[in-house]
DNA sequence: ATGCATTTGTTCGTATGTATC
DNA sequence: AGATACATACGAACAAATGCA
């Protein structure tokens, strides 16, 4: 008695086996970026499936960052490099569907942007340092021109840190963050009256963060960051959500 | 001079306006989980282009997660609740092709866990407490069972923890990056002679975590989350990527 | 710079297996 | 059990776009 067990099986449409295949091609680097795949007419014979079938699996390929046809190429779909447009996709989708409250959004960054302070401020190098110097030099220089230029600045400099992290997670995970906070405020802090003072006070700030990464001091850096990032989104966040954010600061 | 001022165009295909669509009646709540969509033959009337671009696009949103069709079912394509399958998808990707090493995704779990635990120290409930206190029961009661049971219960305790962070992404992120991890060394673990020592030597560091969590000592919790977390997964980490690891230590 | 051949984008028609009533 | 409507998959065709000689 008990004989063999069987395994329960779904159905596995033709187009995911394709994706499969491609996909693992891509992932282990039979296929480079910038490599080109056969067209879709020489696929449907590698794969003998239909010319509808061999699309639908290019499209997945496609919304998942891994592929880009254009029509008329004769070169076939290109391979591309890993960029963090798809995980952005999808953290901008869950903090949409998910009502991801810009409090939350806020900790994350102040627990992200931390880290990568303190693990730079042990291993930061001399260039990454002027990095950092520059972009504190532009956001000074970027209080005469305007906001967005400004922002831009700003962006460099956490982007910098980041960097010197040496933590390409944490680096990624940091922009994406970034960015969507700064949709969702964007017209708010356009609308301010005194950004010019905003400004001037995030200098200074960053300033101070920066001077404990040049010292190595890590924990500082750290403490710094978050604090500074409170103080700076605080205004925007509901009174009920403040507290937890608190937690995060010593 | 200066005439109007004209905007680049770029050719959207089709398919992604049926895309935009359904994907931004989806996040603004007009199409709400669980909902059905029309079918295939219904939307090509009311998109007004073939079942082929309808079903190109109906294949995007399912690789996003966004649907879930089967075939035959009368009621047409089934609207899904967000999961972070996409997310877990292109994390695990991002860890493939650009070859995340172990010590970035230790190193991010150390930060993750740590400030997970520094939260749920100062906003868990008695609730949550609890299911900490099971958890770990169940790693005590699963020493003589087996080290996949032993695991499970090791993840539902930081899935504990991480749910009284208060913090979704916290959670999310902590989630994909450890089941990326587990996968990672999971065979190695399965290898050790002296699991059983392990698993003992893990209580004992779960527990301190867990005291400190209860004392409402929050930095404590974190400091000890951390050295844990390093302590159980250096051994599997390259020599001279652990510098970077005690960067996070005290 | 101009055609030309090829490729993708899109459409239409058809056949087949499947889930629900 | 049968009827119906559905998704899956195939194949042929035309238009638009691209790269190359």
């Amino acid at each position: 008695m008990g004989g063999p067990r069987f395994e329960p099986v779904r159905t596995v449409r033709a187009y995911e086996r394709i994706v499969e295949q491609i996909e693992q091609a891509v992932e282990s680097g039979k296929l480079r970026p910038g490599e080109r795949l056969p067209s879709e007419r020489e696929l449907m014979g590698q794969f003998s499936v239909s010319r509808s079938t061999v699309r639908e699996a290019l499209r997945v390929l496609q919304a998942r960052g891994l592929l880009r046809s254009r029509p008329g190429d004769p070169n076939g779909a290109e391979v591309l490099p890993f960029s963090p447009a798809t995980l952005h996709k999808s953290m901008t989708t869950l903090a949409r569907v998910d009502e991801l409250s810009l409090g939350e959004l806020v900790q994350f960054r102040m627990v992200l942007d931390g880290s990568a302070n303190l693990l730079a401020a042990r291993l930061h190098t001399p260039e990454e340092l002027a990095e950092m110097d520059a972009a504190v030099e532009a956001m000074r220089a970027a209080v005469q021109v305007g906001y967005d230029t400004f922002s831009a600045a700003d962006v460099a400099f956490h982007d910098a840190v980041a960097r010197a992290s040496r933590n390409k997670l944490i680096q990624v995970c940091n922009d994406v963050v970034r960015s969507i906070v700064l949709n969702l405020i964007a017209d708010k802090i356009a609308d301010s009256d005194d950004r010019e003072a905003l400004m001037l006070e995030s200098i200074r700030h960053h300033e101070e963060v920066l001077e404990a990464v040049r010292a190595g001091d890590g924990p500082r850096a750290a403490r710094l960051a978050r604090r500074k990032m409170y103080d700076y989104y605080v205004g925007y966040v509901p009174e009920e959500e403040r507290e937890a954010l608190r937690g995060l600061l010593e």
